[in-house]
DNA sequence: TCCTTTTGCGCACATTCTATGCACTATTTG
DNA sequence: CAAATAGTGCATAGAATGTGCGCAAAAGGA
């Protein structure tokens, strides 16, 4: 923590906020017992300290025609700084790649992926992972269904 | 896809709005070339028919104090409906726990953990997750780092 | 193809919301 | 303790939203 204080109204914010950035200051001052003009003060210090990163609307993967989601671990035969930026570029240029991690632990890279069906992500994994020079191992687990999915950090203040 | 239809106004108006929830209707009009009111519409309809499921905060981890994010896998001994229940009911319990998926594979579940510390987590794994009577493995992969994280979804439209 | 109906659009504007000055209160500092 | 600083709600100017309206575009039917 640098330094950042905050409250209980400031966490009880970013609570509500991490749950429905739609809220207007009124709703949110009913929600934390602070008027509105308060609440947008304390928003926008929020962001200006850079602990609000953002704001997202939450898509309907369905909706959209998104029907695999995948965790992927993968495994790289050499490592240095070079050859792990090739392999992230790659990465970086996917979009079905979400989301990319370092890891300790048997693999060296865990992505989550979405696709929009089986064949486009075979057809990433096929074309464009497995045939990458540093790419040693890739061992996929298909998202058969979600039990839990809760929106961000774990903050309690609501 | 439920007959839904989206056509490239809309995905451009999903795709900024899954960036930065917190455009206004002109901006976001700029953006698509639309006008603010037509957006606005828009936007109230994809809401209506679910497409947007809501909008969050995105909050910043370190300021909030959380240092350690693990992806944990974990394979249940037995498996049938109570017996999963149980299970999924521990994991709604604690809040380090932000996602939690069935998968296929080599593991039954795989979770995304988010906690204070190693020590949170490994109290959650040693006193929670461990003793639980139908899990038979645990093997859990620390995010020493991350590559890339986009919001949600890989969708393209301006 | 033409006509009718339906849908989508921007404009104008009433209503709602946001952000900020102000005066007061509460807290911190020396 | 007094002075300085920080936090607060109230009031309000300005910004943003949402909706009626008339027109344009698209869809449907003969």
């Amino acid at each position: 923590m640098h330094g950042i204080s905050l409250d209980r109204y400031d966490l009880a914010i970013l609570s509500a906020l991490q749950k429905n950035s739609a809220l207007t200051n009124s709703e949110l001052g009913e929600r934390v017992s602070l008027s509105p003009s308060q609440c947008s003060r304390r928003k926008a210090r929020l962001e200006a300290e850079g602990v609000i990163k953002g704001y997202s609307a939450r898509l309907d993967a369905t909706s959209l025609g998104f029907g695999l989601r995948a965790i992927t671990r993968v495994n790289l035969k050499a490592h240095g700084e070079s050859m792990d930026d090739d392999f992230v570029t790659l990465l970086t240029k996917h979009a079905m790649v979400r989301e990319a991690y370092s890891v300790s632990g048997d693999a060296d890279y865990v992505l989550h992926i979405i696709a929009k069906d089986l064949t486009a992500f075979s057809d990433f994994i096929h074309h464009h992972l497995l045939p990458h020079p540093n790419v040693t191992q890739v061992r996929s687990e298909i998202i058969l269904r979600s039990m839990k999915e809760e929106q961000g950090l774990p903050v309690e203040g609501g």
